[in-house]
DNA sequence: GTCCAATTGGACAAGACTGTCCAATTTGAA
DNA sequence: TTCAAATTGGACAGTCTTGTCCAATTGGAC
């Protein structure tokens, strides 16, 4: 995705990340009309024409926020996903816990909330923007945590028809009550976090779990 | 909300109508800030000055429009609600119905979604904006939708702790497929919000329906 | 120390936008 | 028809953008 670093020295690469993270910021914020180049220079404590000279114009900024924001949410979900309880003892503790564990995630992870809103704003004005993010973003989780549904299936934990639709429902009832709170513009705790995870897990296994 | 109805004659009202619809597609189209006001005005085949006259400047026209979206979406929010089947026959395939409806809906009414974009992307800037669409948005559709439930369960239909969390759970699952698909800029049709509506309530009462 | 690339800050043109003013025109009502 | 209010279009100042150019400065590698 990145492969500018091996061009770039070291100082400058420190320099990048600067640009790229206040930039983030500056577009999750006030989308990509409203954000200013200048804003982003000074929130990176950084020369406007040093921008320029990095990325070359507003539309690469921005490209590239995205394309950095895309692979380090897919890596955090990838090392989140590693702690899925394949095999459990307990499915009901296990799940729950793995679940909340997402939950806080979502909660600590400023990057895949902006990106999901850089998403969801700027898609219809940079069809390509999306086209990586289907790709690595949302698209790819589902078909990971599919994937873990299907060998909780096989090892006899659950049953349903369709591996992908119950992932999907999976983190509809997971994320459910966590989004209320977040438009709310309110932080889950780690507490209220575990509590939603329980109830999602509940609710879910209720449906799922073979009885 | 808006008590200009009085104070504005018909052929006014009328105009003012236009310019607050083309002001909402511009909104949600562009944001906020990427909105222009001459944009509006083409788009609603009036003279800048008019619209001016009538809004204030841009942050009025942008209230003005929240509070008719707001209201309009409530509006059918509430007919739709008396569809729901509080003493069904069958209720798998009277929830199942209803839950088609309330996708169709969804699907067709442009104003709930560009209202929730406009909430969601803008909140930040406008707490006060923020605060009529938790009222009058997806918190009363929230509560409104949980007392349903409530007269469910207790027909004996449905067992649950918490009326809110089925409800929330309930929406959650009824429009995660719907969400995706509308996240990748498609339009279920009738037959495939059918069929999301047929899996969602599927799944639902496979949780929550009386033993 | 020398050299080269990166960085800086400031100036600049071109364009878009907001909000205001105003004179001419249109519209609805009496 | 007459009159007042609404509407129009155009001009305007002021502000903020983006993107470019350039000369001066900095910093690391050798």
């Amino acid at each position: 995705m990145s492969t500018e670093a091996v061009e770039t020295p070291a100082l400058a690469k420190s320099k990048r990340d600067r640009i790229i993270e206040a930039a983030a910021t500056i577009f999750c914020q006030d989308g990509y009309a409203g954000a200013s180049i200048d804003a982003v220079a000074t929130k990176a404590s950084v020369s406007r024409q040093t921008i320029y000279n990095h990325v070359g114009d507003k539309d690469g900024l921005f490209k590239e926020v995205v394309s950095a924001l895309t692979e380090k949410s897919a890596a955090r979900f990838d090392s989140l996903l590693q702690t899925f309880p394949t095999k459990p003892h307990d499915l009901n503790a296990e799940l729950t816990e793995f679940s909340a564990r997402f939950l806080n995630q979502l909660t600590q992870d400023k990057t895949s909330r902006w990106l999901l809103r850089l998403a969801e704003n700027e898609s219809g004005r940079y069809p390509e923007l999306f086209t990586i993010w289907r790709e690595y973003g949302s698209g790819r989780k589902r078909s990971l945590m599919a994937a873990r549904m299907s060998e909780l299936a096989s090892g006899g934990y659950l049953e349903f028809d369709d591996p992908v639709l119950a992932a999907r429902q999976y983190m509809a009832l997971l994320t459910a009550e966590w989004r209320a709170e977040f438009q709310l513009g309110r932080f889950p705790s780690e507490e209220e976090c575990t509590r939603m995870a329980e109830r999602a897990a509940k609710t879910f296994l209720r449906a799922f779990a073979r009885r």
